[in-house]
DNA sequence: GATAAAAGTGACAGGTCTGTATATATGCAA
DNA sequence: TTGCATATATACAGACCTGTCACTTTTATC
């Protein structure tokens, strides 16, 4: 296993949400890494290539993190639905938080026949049939709906702090979350 | 007035919000505004004062629009923010939306330094103001935290159109407000 | 120690970017 | 007609970008 694979993947994340995907060229990332172009390109064959193992390391990771959180600590269904948003508040409110990959991905690249912007749509869809999977387990009627709405709550959180580091939205994200939730199980 | 001025302020509104800021250069608005960079840079002294300019007429835009809608159609303060999102989904369903400005600005802007990102973050939170004084004309009791929740769902359902056009986000985004403004007004 | 794979060096091609310089043309007012 | 502001065309400087080249050094395995 390349760790000077693992260590440009890494560097790419962070560089790409502190300044940017299109204003952090390969050459910043190799320096800062401790490597060259030369390694750089014989493990992603384009910049596009690397920006989308970056999308899906970055997305991988944080639902792994997730559901291993809702798994550990939530036996019965309807409590992993109510215990979303408190797990959701410990990520974003973590000092290692820099913002969500695909919702800044899908900014830069508005195009949506740009495959960059295919990814980012496609991981916001999956996070969003994850939710649907929750709620529909907690026998939530309009799984999909609650599961859009907490969704929104949830990208609009994500948006108020990467806008605003300690914004504080999330307390009440929570909170809306929490009235959303409580109505739908109970209809 | 110059007519020139505005339409390079239009075209760039345009193409920054199609193709994205960084990855439209003077050289693609002078030659679909049709003039030249000589006149771009009179008007305009650097790109950065472009884009800060399409940013404060976006949001004006808005916002006028908005206000204009609201004060003709409801007369009692309390219709006003229960019809706020009929609005919002007006504007967000309209052919002509590309996007929420300042939402795609901050997020090719991540550095909270950056001046374009400092203004995206003042545009959002006038935003929440805005609402948080259509919240406490309507007698809510934490008008802000009504104001704050709103507007996560308003920045979630743009995200959601933005990377989907006609996703049908705001549709949910319309029910969980109204449950979250009726639950609040009758607190 | 020999051999092969992986990584490094430094230069470069070809392009784009912002911003400027110089010189010319156009419309309008007095 | 003269004078002046505005806009034009065209070229350019200097920086940065992605991606590639030939060649050298390190590292690991047998």
């Amino acid at each position: 296993m390349s760790s000077l694979k693992d260590k440009i993947l890494n560097t790419a994340t962070d560089l790409f949400q502190t300044r940017g995907i299109n204003s952090t060229g390969v050459d910043t990332i190799v320096a800062i890494a401790g490597t060259t172009k030369m390694t750089l390109y014989k493990h992603f064959h384009t910049k596009e290539g690397l920006i989308i193992e970056v999308l899906n390391k970055s997305q991988h990771d944080f639902h792994h993190w997730l559901e291993n959180k809702l798994n550990t600590n939530s036996k019965v269904p309807s409590d992993k639905i109510k215990q979303l948003f408190d797990f959701i508040e410990e990520w974003i409110t973590s000092p290692k938080f820099l913002g969500m990959g695909f919702i800044k991905a899908s900014a830069e690249f508005p195009n949506e026949e740009n495959p960059i912007h295919q990814l980012s749509s496609k991981q916001s869809r999956e996070f969003r049939q994850y939710i649907s999977k929750l709620a529909s387990e907690a026998n939530v009627k309009d799984a999909d709906g609650l599961a859009l709405q907490l969704s929104l709550l949830f990208e609009g959180a994500v948006q108020a702090e990467q806008m605003k580091r300690g914004s504080g939205a999330i307390k009440y994200a929570k909170k809306a979350a929490k009235i959303l939730i409580d109505g739908a199980i109970n209809a």
